[in-house]
Parts: C-alpha cells; sequence; structure tokens
DNA sequence: CGATTCTTTGAAAACAGTCAATCTGTGTGG
DNA sequence: CCACACAGATTGACTGTTTTCAAAGAATCG
C-alpha cells in the first residue's frame, strides 16, 4: 500500500506534508499474480515500480529460448527497464511476478515533476540509481571473474532472504547457469 | 586538452562563456604514461577522469591473481571507481593507462559545485550516468547468456575503434575469458 | 640485435551444458 | 482419502566448451 511506500521515502529523507500528498496523487497501487506481466518486451516502459509486497523480476528471452534474470524486486526494490524508461525505446526485458505481489507505480511523467517539485526526492532518487550502478558493476565482475560455484556462494551472502523464497531455476537463471549446474553446485 | 573536454560538453549542451570559465578554473590536466596509475586499489576515488587522449582502464585483481577489466575508457569517455567517489569508500578498483593518455581530471568537490552551478551541465552528467547503468545490464545480460563467441562477436561490433588498438589479452580480460579461448575464437 | 610482450598451438584436465530419467513435494479433483 | 497431475529438484551419462600448463612463433621496442 501507499503507507509501506512513503514509510520507505521518509525514512531517508524529510517529506512535507504537502510533498506526500503530492506523491500520494501521483502513485497507481495495483495487485499482481504471480506469472502476470507488468511489461511485455517491445512495449514502452512507461511507469516506475515500487514492490511493497511479493516479488517481481525483470528478465530476457535469448535467441535459443531461454530466460535470463537482470534483477528481481523483492519488497521495497525498485524495478522497471531502464533503457526503455528513460529512452522511450521498445523495452528489451520483461517484468513479471514471481509470486502475488503488490505494487506503486509512478508515470514517468509524474515522476519526473515530483522530483523537480521535490528536491529531497530528487536527491533520494539519484542516489539509488547511483547504487543500482555500483551494484551492476559488482555483478559484472562477479560474472567475468567467478566459477559457477563462488558465483552462488556470493548470491547467498548478497542475498539470505531470496534464497528459500525463490526456486532454484530461478536463482540459476540469474546466474547465468543451468539448473543442473546449480543443482550440483549445492553440496 | 581543455578544449577537446569543453567541445565534448558543448556538443551536447549550451553553456555560456561565464559556465565555460567556472569549468576551466576547476579543472585539472595531465598526462598519464603507459602502466601509470590514476589511482590504486584501497585509495579513495577522489576525481572524476575525463579521457581527452589515449585509454585507460578500471580494473580488479581476483583472489588467484587475474586482472578483471570493468571498463575501458578511450577519448572522450569518463572513467573513476563510482563507489568510492560517491561513498568516499576505498576503491576496489585500479585505474591506469594503456597507453600514453592524456585526462582532464575535476575533483569531486569542484564537480558537485559546478553542477549545482550548471543545470545543464547536471542534466549532462546525469545522463552519461544513465546510460552508463544501461549499458552495464546490457553487459549482464550478455554475460549471463553468451557464449565467449557471442561476446566477442558483441565486442567488436560495439567497440570496433577498440580491436586494432588493444592487445588481445586485454580484450579477453574485459570479457571474462582466458587469453588462449580468445585467441581460438577468431577463426 | 636482444629482451620483452603478445599470440598461437597442442594436449590434458576441469568445468559446465544437455538430455533423459527419477524423485520430491504440492495441490486438485474424484 | 486417494489418485493423479504438475512443477521443481536431483542424478547419471554424455557431450561440448573452457581453462590450464607448457612450448613455440610473431611482433614490438629500446
Amino acid at each position: 500500500m501507499f503507507d509501506v511506500f512513503i514509510n520507505y521515502i521518509t525514512n531517508q529523507v524529510e517529506l512535507t506534508a504537502e510533498e506526500i500528498d503530492m506523491v500520494r496523487k501521483a502513485h497507481i497501487y495495483r495487485k499482481i499474480r504471480k506469472r502476470q506481466f507488468l511489461l511485455h518486451e517491445g512495449e514502452i516502459c512507461k511507469y516506475s515500480c515500487f514492490v511493497t509486497k511479493g516479488c517481481l523480476r525483470s528478465y530476457r528471452i535469448s535467441d535459443d529460448g531461454n530466460e535470463h534474470i537482470l534483477r528481481f524486486a523483492v519488497e521495497n526494490w525498485w524495478v522497471n527497464d531502464n533503457e526503455s524508461y528513460r529512452t522511450g525505446q521498445p523495452s528489451k526485458s520483461n517484468i513479471d511476478a514471481l509470486e502475488d505481489s503488490e505494487v506503486i507505480l509512478i508515470s514517468k511523467d509524474n515522476l519526473d515533476l515530483l522530483m523537480k517539485e521535490i528536491p529531497n526526492l530528487q536527491q533520494l532518487i539519484e542516489k539509488l540509481q547511483a547504487r543500482s550502478y555500483d551494484a551492476s558493476q559488482q555483478r559484472i565482475y562477479l560474472n567475468i571473474s567467478s566459477t559457477a560455484l563462488q558465483k552462488y556462494d556470493h548470491f547467498i551472502k548478497t542475498y539470505p532472504t531470496l534464497i528459500g523464497r525463490l526456486p532454484l531455476r530461478t536463482i540459476a537463471a540469474y546466474l547465468g547457469v543451468s539448473r543442473e549446474t546449480l543443482s550440483r553446485i549445492r553440496n
């Protein structure tokens, strides 16, 4: 719900009552059932999505038909197709729900407006983007330097809360490893 | 030199004469010889670095002693250790020159100031960061979905200008592949 | 030219992917 | 309550890819 969202924000930056109200007016609340899509490849990503409950993923499908997960998003995480969101070009990724979930959507137009009007919010979102970038760099480093085992070890240390929650095949699709290999590694 | 730098900026956003002068006062020009370091692992990254000539790389060394390249930076590219730059924590990466190079350095303090005073510059830099993030996502996708051959194919399509310029062992360290494998792939 | 660095090649071993079969747990409908 | 289907996890045998180690050829540079 909106409370979860606004708590998340006000835990990190201060907002006035009017500012909170602006955010309230801009937000869209939506329930998404497991396997339901928030964004299909080829569509234009017009919303930023904040997860208040459940778990979503963004992923791409390669030529050989396999799914490859770019990002998980559980409670208090954001997800979108940033390239499509930013440029208005068709998305290369899909976003769907791995569990029954609840999300807050804010359209790009509204979020741009909010960021303009609320400097604290702008700073927060820029900080989150910067952190995302750092995390990407870390993931790239792991991918080019590590074996499957090391990747898995790092994953369970970094995302311990996801480990009982997601099926292993899904984690395999995130790590870039076949499900069988992941299964064998865990011994 | 400074001209290259200011051209790069004013090709993308408009700056007034005073704004250009502010940037001029903030910049540091430096020549770097091949193999010379701009940043050592463990140091705090205090500068953003813009390359006007030559080529730099940022890389990490894994436990087994191998180099893994996170980023190349040729003319008109930026490079730093973003995590260290942003948080003030010690850097996990090294940055050094692959060729005799010339760079423009701007300290974080100065760049923050410039971005505050020059909205156009702020927008430009934020756009560049957003693009970097998108490129990271693309690279992650390639790493988890592709074979060594596909990665190399994509590399030569994406960075054709680097291909005669960098030794193959260096490209291998970027792709996350041994030099021998890369050598064999090229047939 | 000698020294260094880079590239290629070969053979063995380690690693990961594929395919097929089995096992497990969960949930559904009869 | 049982039988069944379904999705996920595991296992085995096999194949293919990649790494490693060692050696030998290019290429570059002082």
